[in-house]
DNA sequence: AAATAAGTTTAGACACGGCTAAAATAATTT
DNA sequence: AAATTATTTTAGCCGTGTCTAAACTTATTT
């Protein structure tokens, strides 16, 4: 008999887990802090968590240095982060849900979703390999699709670019966005960006447009193929 | 201000209301020992939860009587219901889910659809009045289509019937059914109900069938317009 | 290098929703 | 009517996941 028994595991230890693989690869260490920050809970909480899911084996974790996955627990992460995605899409596609509200609704559905209606959806879509913001799909054996990609400010006017993603943290961001019609997939050019941190200026359907610094570090873009 | 504040209410006190109305409904007296067996709780627990519901208002309670239902707590209970017979509907039409497992998936779902996704399958769903089981859906101003009809058991050969609604409490009793072709809304020829608690014959798509009684129990018909 | 600031962990508490064992009440026998 | 049985409630406990306040490490100033 194996030891794998493929316990149930609570939603909060869920978010757990798909918070530390976030923050891991944006921004390589996860903090007590950074964790208290993005799951909205005290840092004394966010300790005594850490405990729990590293006597899991979950999560390794050294006492004032910071958090990391096991190899178990990235795997629970991915297929959390799997289910996420999967829904967002599904509900833009198959209930024409706008692309603001998905990631609320699927931040509930990700805990409930059965491998069986993965699967269904998965279908449905066409195997999909990204959200409807551009961020991959893991795959079902757990391996995440590597992307060549670059933030929106680094690029050096003038370029013709596509976006590839866009974050999906702030629906107020997408509705901006949305209007503009600047999507994944969406090619225009980067006309110019002005010094001293001023906006990016980028030309798409014909029309220009600024891009503060700030909203276009949240997209991501990559050469167009030209 | 009102006292209206809809608070969100935990997975649990929406499963002990959805059982108490359906107690309600089905025996008339909701006594703590049916929560506790419907639930697949202790009659302690139940006890306790009775008491915090009693305090919101949701319900009322005699000691050692029994439990009932108040306006608070039908609506709510309707509502989650709703959810759970649309989702099942859902699950049917449009993930292809057989009949038999919607129930199960249901039983999660309906505490995480937000009002707007639940329009939204309404609308998907050209706003049915009935789940996959044949279970009246509530409506959305918490009013309950009623219907008439009795279970199969009751109906005296020779008669010519249309199956009302199945019970999804068994899933094996689901596929029994599934096989021989009996849903809701099937017509079919009661041909004899055998004495002594034997089984009910019936006719349909040109072959006969014998039901047991302890199933047919769980079929509710009614008689064809013919 | 000492002092201060920032981040992390411990200690102790609480609400929730379950449990068991024992006491109280209601229903049924004898 | 008394005794027995069945049901319900009380009392006290536990695990989960959160919190605040205080203590402890590490990082940064001065």
């Amino acid at each position: 008999m194996e030891e794998r028994e493929e316990k149930a595991l609570s939603q909060s230890i869920e978010d757990y887990l798909k918070a530390v693989y976030e923050i891991e690869t944006s921004e390589g260490k996860v903090s007590t802090s950074a964790l208290s920050e993005k799951l909205g809970v005290s840092p004394a909480s966010v300790t005594n968590m850490v405990k729990k899911l590293s006597e899991r084996n979950l999560i390794a974790h050294r006492r004032y240095q910071g958090v990391a996955l096991t190899t178990a627990g990235k795997k629970i992460a991915l297929e959390v982060i799997r289910h996420h995605r999967l829904v967002e899409l599904y509900l833009k596609e198959a209930l024409g849900v706008p692309w603001d509200k998905v990631h609320q609704e699927a931040e509930k559905w990700e805990h409930v979703l059965s491998e069986d209606l993965e699967d269904r959806m998965d279908e449905f879509l066409g195997y999909p390999v990204a959200d409807p913001h551009g961020s991959p799909i893991p795959r079902r054996d757990g391996t995440m699709p590597v992307r060549d990609c670059s933030s929106l400010v680094e690029m050096e006017p003038p370029v013709q670019v596509k976006v590839v993603e866009v974050s999906d943290h702030d629906p107020e961001l997408l509705r901006y966005l949305g209007r503009m019609g600047l999507y994944p997939e969406t090619e225009m050019t980067v006309v110019s960006r002005e010094p001293f941190k001023g906006p990016i200026v980028v030309e798409l359907t014909g029309k220009e447009y600024s891009i503060g610094r700030n909203a276009a570090e949240y997209i991501m873009v990559q050469k167009a193929a030209s």
